[in-house]
RNA sequence: CGCGGGGUGGAGCAGUCGGUAGCUCGUCGGGCUCAUAACCCGGAGGCCGCAGGUUCAAGUCCUGCCCCCGCAACCA
């Protein structure tokens, strides 16, 4: 019986249309899926969207239509998407699925029963984008310690989980199972800022909103999203809570691979396991975080206008393309980049050139000197014995990369194979040897070898471009073989068999100025609202002189000003107002150095009301001029030295 | 000391256990003509961020420092 291999991607949120970057793992899982099943695992693969959650209900609303519609619609597209880049999943799970959303209301239940998750009573501040709460002392400047942004109190009754009683197992379970975690260094990461400070008892329920699984037995709460995000991995084959599971569940579980971004490794390393140990239920093998695909430099963002999409990349390159593209481009620990200039030249270089360019000659010649038909002859020469070497040797080393989860360094492998028979066949030349009838068995046995390796590279290939090894295969007419068969030189016939008649052009080569032309067009689509900042800001609208008079403008005399640390903008400022030395922060580090500004005589908003700024409060501001884009700003201060607390009106 | 990732020939990256610094692209020169102006060979080009240290030996280990990038963060 075939090995069972169970591997999952992270399920997609299901919030807007994924990009490159997002498809990128749908195209890695994919590959390993594909190489897996050749290796002759019985492989399942599963894959989805997450569709919960605050964030999404949001959405909804701000599109006009109810959550269920926004993400019906979002994941059609998700999966659409998926299919276009040939992602062979065998279940597309959503979270919004029914029998999802039973078996985790029956997961929550019996966590409770268990004594796992508890009822309390939540008082904290809670970040939207992030769904989490937190304590006063987990808050970052007053802002979400995760995102950073903006947080708002909140309370509500809530359920929560005792993580802390099963740390203990997990630390061990970490320690003792060394390909857990992938890359190391992120089990290193989660080791020493999560676990071994002493794990928080996790809020996992929500009251503040309703897009959600509701707790069954207390329906005004719905289920944490991260607790039913992670279940989609066991209910997504048949999970049966406290009952029987299906028998696809009892083969397959625990998984053995859950590909993920490097982003949410904190949440299937630590809380996920502990999950599992609470249903009493084995660990998955390894968690691999793979890095991100940025766009040049920087991430990609709508606002930047740089996001580059599959459908577009495919409609432009073809899905294979595509998929080499982001396969080969990712290192193993590093994140890689996409830009157009490099997408041309690395298909121009790789695809076309060394591997389309091979395989177009070799069928021409072919063609040209024997009519098509392939014959092993046996004269054969100490020169080919290096690309026999090269060819046979591919697939261990294939296989090394592969089981490091080293994509890249695979796909070099293979290409070595073709690089090394457009070398065999400069060395060997067969049109010279086809002007001597006496070599012609020689010049058979060159394209033998040269058909046998480029068939022996389009096997490897298969599961990272799929449709390219079927078009060489039926431009070499030849058939996918086993694995352990690419051991062995020679397999393909040695007589009888006949290469396609005319070439096909495998990859053509791309016009960089053609292409170009066709991302730009592509690239200005995305930004249409990109309003000019105007050369003068327009008035605002008309106050009364009540209102002016409500503010309090006070000469102040700049006594001490230094840096707030952590603070890339601010400055902190020590003003001497007359009646008092009031702190004020002030965002104009870019344009004042502290020494200058000591001794000056500034205007401050006296009245207004003090916030806390990267942990310093700010009682007041300084008023400063600056051009609509602040590229220039100046403090505005008294054309006479005047004294401090004199009132500005 | 906010978090994270880096500094290696023009560009992008590899460098596992410390032992002659490699790969892809580009560039220059040459070759070939089967092929998609493609393919093959060769050359040039590196104080491996800086400074110390350990060592017979350091890109690789230790210490300190500098710089770049992403995220976050407040411009009250």
């Amino acid at each position: 019986m075939r090995q069972k291999y169970y591997m999952t991607t992270a399920i997609a949120y299901a919030s807007g249309k994924p990009h490159i970057g997002n498809t990128y793992e749908a195209i890695l899982s994919d590959s390993i899926a594909r190489w897996k099943r050749y290796e002759g695992y019985d492989v399942y693969l599963q894959t989805g969207t997450d569709e919960h959650g605050q964030k999404i209900e949001e959405k909804a609303k701000a599109a006009g239509v109810t959550p269920k519609e926004y993400v019906d619609n979002v994941a059609g597209e998700i999966k659409r998407i998926w299919d276009l880049v040939g992602t062979s999943y065998d279940r597309f799970i959503r979270t919004t699925d029914e029998d999802h959303v039973r078996t985790v209301q029956k997961i929550f239940k019996y966590m409770y029963d268990k004594g796992d998750i508890y009822k309390g009573y939540y008082e904290g501040m809670y970040c939207v984008p992030c769904e989490s709460f937190f304590t006063p002392s987990q808050l970052v400047d007053g802002k979400c310690p995760d995102c950073g942004r903006e947080v708002q109190p909140a309370k509500e009754e809530a359920y929560f989980f005792k993580m802390s009683k099963y740390a203990d197992r997990l630390i061990d379970y970490i320690n003792t199972h060394p390909d857990f975690i992938k890359p190391v260094s992120r089990k290193n990461e989660m080791m020493n800022n999560f676990l071994l400070p002493g794990l928080q008892d996790l809020c996992v329920s929500r009251t503040s909103f309703k897009w959600g699984i509701p707790v069954d037995f207390d329906p005004k709460h719905v289920v944490y999203v991260w607790l039913d995000a992670l279940a989609n991995y066991i209910t997504c084959i048949g999970y049966e809570c406290g009952g029987e599971s299906s028998e696809l569940f009892q083969k397959l579980w625990p998984a053995d691979l859950h590909v993920i971004g490097k982003d949410i490794i904190r949440f299937h390393t630590i809380y996920w396991p502990i999950f599992l140990m609470s249903l009493d239920l084995p660990l998955p093998k390894t968690v691999f975080g793979h890095p991100w695909l940025l766009q040049g430099e920087g991430k990609m963002s709508k606002s930047k206008g740089n996001v580059m999409y599959a459908d577009d990349l495919v409609e432009l390159f073809g899905v294979d393309a595509v998929r080499y593209y982001v396969l080969h481009e990712m290192p193993y620990d590093n994140d890689g980049s996409i830009t157009w200039d490099v997408l041309i030249e690395r298909l121009n270089a790789d695809l076309a050139n060394t591997l389309g360019n091979l395989v177009n000659r070799t069928v021409a010649m072919s063609n040209k000197y024997f009519g098509g038909e392939v014959r092993r002859t046996d004269a054969a020469e100490p020169v080919d014995d290096e690309l026999k070497l090269v060819a046979t040797t591919a697939y261990p080393r294939v296989k090394k990369a592969m089981d490091d989860l080293r994509i890249a360094d695979a796909l070099n492998e293979i290409f070595n194979i073709f690089r090394r028979s457009n070398k065999y066949i400069d060395e060997t030349a067969p049109w010279v040897l086809s002007k001597d009838p006496e070599k012609a068995d020689r010049l058979s046995e060159v394209l033998y070898n040269l058909i046998e390796s480029i068939s022996i590279g389009a096997n490897l290939l298969a599961p990272f471009l799929p449709k390219t090894a079927e078009h060489i295969f039926g431009q070499l007419g030849t058939e996918p073989r086993t694995i352990d068969s690419l051991m062995t030189f020679g397999v393909y016939p040695e007589t009888g068999n006949k290469v396609a008649e005319k070439p096909e052009i495998l990859f053509a080569r791309l016009d960089p100025k053609v292409v170009m032309e066709q991302a730009e067009a592509l690239m200005a689509k995305q930004k249409p609202q990109k309003p000019e900042a105007p050369a003068v800001l327009p008035i605002k609208d008309e106050i009364t002189y009540d209102e002016f008079a409500k503010m309090d403008l006070r000469l102040g005399k700049v006594t001490a000003c230094e840096e707030v640390k952590r603070a890339k903008k601010l400055l902190k400022l020590t003003i001497d107002i007359g009646s008092e030395q009031r702190t004020v922060v002030s965002g104009i580090k870019n344009w004042y150095k502290p020494e200058d500004l000591i001794g000056k005589t500034v205007v401050v908003v006296a009245n207004l009301k003090p916030v806390t700024l990267c942990g310093v409060e700010s009682h007041g501001m300084i008023l400063c001029a600056s051009d609509p884009e602040d590229k220039e700003l100046a403090f505005v201060t008294p054309e006479k030295a005047l004294t401090p607390g004199w009132v500005v009106r």
